[in-house]
DNA sequence: TAGATTGTTAATCGATTAACAATC
DNA sequence: TAGATTGTTAATCGATTAACAATC
């Protein structure tokens, strides 16, 4: 009847995410029911994981019919956190930043970015999309007035850790770090580190691993955990 | 003495690539040796598992010194599968696609970009850096004349599985799926879902489980596995 | 030598899976 | 009703941690 979400493991947090981006594709499909079973099929999952999991959301499941997808998809936002808006910034205004600053599908979960940074003089000014860029040192102002919630380091590793202690100390709780840097950061902040170049090093490895027979890994990164998903 | 890398948990094929990174930033600083203390408590990891860790590559540590950084660096490189060359294209000439087309960064771990390939007209001939994209109906000729390893796949969620299948026919062995999209995929392909969307999903979740008292959750994502780091 | 650190085996912990009564 | 599916408890599996002899 619902297990507190407090308790609910990093590998569930994980999941969670791909369990609300598939059924906001079977949605824009005019589905309207799933079961475990067949959720656990689409992600390479068992459908014990899949009600495990779903214990942890306000959802009630109907036997013989499954979940009611509009019903697990608002559920799912409310235990994500994005049932209301989660205001944004990027800093770094590099080929990442802005290629993130740009990206438009941030929009369908709530999130909206509210300012992009950067320390390099050339940059400060450029217009990116609807953005422009500012400098690191109007930060934490910006952060206090707009009620930042989160903030994307797109910064070079080296700069990492001092943008990681801005956000820190203006307020921001949630930080996605893009960098390889491993920050040092207080007790209570959510972090996420996403590398890019870490993953390409995890496919290398796999295939030096498989060498020739190969073995077939999926990888469900954000979470970035690794499922084993080869049948 | 060296367990059999075949028997490497996805787990520890996410923590190598940390290792290497965090080593090789030592090394610019010139130090010569590490401990698996001193290594566990830079990642916030145990020595125990450091340790665990190291026994799947060549390495011999020595007692009272630790294990020397030059050769853990070439050890690890070596079961990364990046002591040669990787050749990768990437596919997909939007915003993150150029971007990775245009980070410098791979070098450092032997991974060279030798293409970019997008299905839009006003793209195609478009240079980028060194690159010129190339359409899509290219690509397969391209991966078997240029011995292409690894494809990273930066189109929209709805081409993504089409793309994938290309790289699979053509012979790439490795794949970093960029987009939400769940490919499916016969045996024995590496592959690595690295999605940023979800990841800002996931630092939502923390924060709003963490609600008002937040939680410090430290992820790897590389390979993405999720640590928690408070302390 | 004494002390620190490795390498490896055993113990613990936690996540995943199986099983099954309850339910529609 | 019969059959399928949930919700949840128990069993299994595997990853992490602890412990300690061997080593430098």
């Amino acid at each position: 009847m619902g297990r507190d979400i407090k308790s609910m493991s990093n590998s569930v947090i994980q999941r969670l995410p791909r369990y609300l981006v598939y059924i906001q594709r079977l949605k824009r499909n005019d589905i309207q029911w799933i079961s475990s079973s067949e959720l656990a099929e689409a992600l390479g999952l068992t459908p014990s994981t899949v009600r495990q999991d779903l214990s942890y959301i306000e959802l009630a499941g109907i036997s013989k019919k499954g979940y009611k997808i509009e019903l697990m998809e608002s559920a799912l936002s409310k235990v994500l956190g994005i049932n209301h808006e989660q205001k944004i910034i990027i800093i770094g205004a590099g080929n990442l930043g802005k290629a993130l600053a740009m990206h438009r599908g941030f929009a369908a979960y709530n999130f909206t970015i509210e300012g992009i940074f950067d320390n390099n003089p050339e940059l400060i000014g450029l217009k990116i999309g609807m953005l422009e860029v500012k400098p690191i040192s109007q930060l934490k102002d910006f952060i206090k007035n707009n009620f930042i919630s989160m903030g994307v380091i797109a910064v070079p590793q080296t700069s990492a850790q001092e943008v990681a202690n801005q956000l820190i100390e203006a307020g921001v709780c949630g930080i996605l770090n893009l960098t390889s840097a491993n920050l040092n950061l207080p007790p209570k902040i959510a972090i996420v580190n996403t590398r890019i170049s870490a993953s390409l090093l995890e496919v290398a490895c796999f295939m030096n691993v498989a060498k020739g027979e190969c073995y077939n890994f999926n990888i469900a990164c954000e979470q970035s955990n690794i499922v084993l998903s080869d049948s």
